[in-house]
DNA sequence: ACTAATAAGTTTGTAATACAAACAATATAG
DNA sequence: CTATATTGTTTGTATTACAAACTTATTAGT
């Protein structure tokens, strides 16, 4: 059992691994064709998504990723050769870079967001209102529990 | 707003594509960390999943997995020189394989299969029965909504 | 102030993942 | 029996990711 699998799956009587984990996949692959648009990969939305709020340095970066720093360099490169996000020194320390989003990159974080939030709430359209308060409820309630949360 | 973003989140408050998008790479991230444990990535797990019931050609495994054939051929290659995983010929036609299981492939695939069990288990144990009830029963309908469902 | 140890990033080398286009071999249709 | 389609691999390219070595700047210790 357990169908991590993604795949063509008849879906009545799912347990609740099976269902949490085709439910994700279901997300991810939304990221992904909405990252596929604008030729972004689901690293670099989380990049850009990271953006939103913040002027990380690189180690902070990685570790909001989950990735070693070594790994940052080329994802900021890639990023700013785009012109989507550029590397500002850090004044406290010259060794440092402070990593925000450009016009460009605020454009298409604001696309990508809008298009996230539609499609989303599309795939949750046969909800209703008070099993989607439900949905987010018990979401949470997960995602408390989980030993790093979201991590 | 919509943190499509992993990183250390409040919580709180969250929108139904917040706690969808949290979830997914709450999950994913269980799945990624157990494939690591048997220096697995997320794509070689699933590959194993589809061979626990089937015993597909090159070209059904890329249609399951959503990618390109010639992605397959060195997917399939890395688990075969694992010893994973093995070719067949297909006996109707000298052009294809089938892609198996081998002895040691469903050994991984049983033990992966379980920790996954497992965790997500774990993480769902914060929930009561009648939650875990709700969780599966909302899941499910929003993966019957999916254009596609699952994939 | 000066050296030793730390910290922030990059570089280098390696591997997995993924695609597209071109290719080989077999199968099927007309 | 030739033309076409199908199955899979190959080749070339790009991204993603890590680990170890390295550079430069910062901080501690004496």
């Amino acid at each position: 059992m357990s169908s991590y699998d993604d795949s063509f799956d008849k879906l009545d009587d799912l347990s609740i691994v099976d269902s949490l984990v085709q439910l994700s996949f279901l997300i991810q692959n939304i990221l992904a064709r909405i990252g596929a648009e604008h030729d972004l990969s689901i690293i670099q939305i989380r990049l850009l998504g990271i953006l939103r709020d913040r002027e990380p340095g690189m180690l902070q970066l990685a570790k909001h990723l989950g990735l070693d720093k070594s790994s940052i360099t080329g994802l900021v490169d890639r990023a700013q050769r785009r012109g989507l996000v550029e590397r500002t020194v850090s004044p406290a320390d010259k060794r440092g870079f402070n990593v925000r989003a450009t016009a460009a990159g605020w454009q298409i974080i604001h696309e990508v967001g809008e298009q996230i939030e539609r499609q989303i709430t599309e795939v949750t359209a046969g909800l209703t209102e008070s099993e989607r308060a439900q949905t987010i409820a018990l979401a949470s309630k997960i995602l408390i529990t989980a030993p790093g949360a979201s991590r």
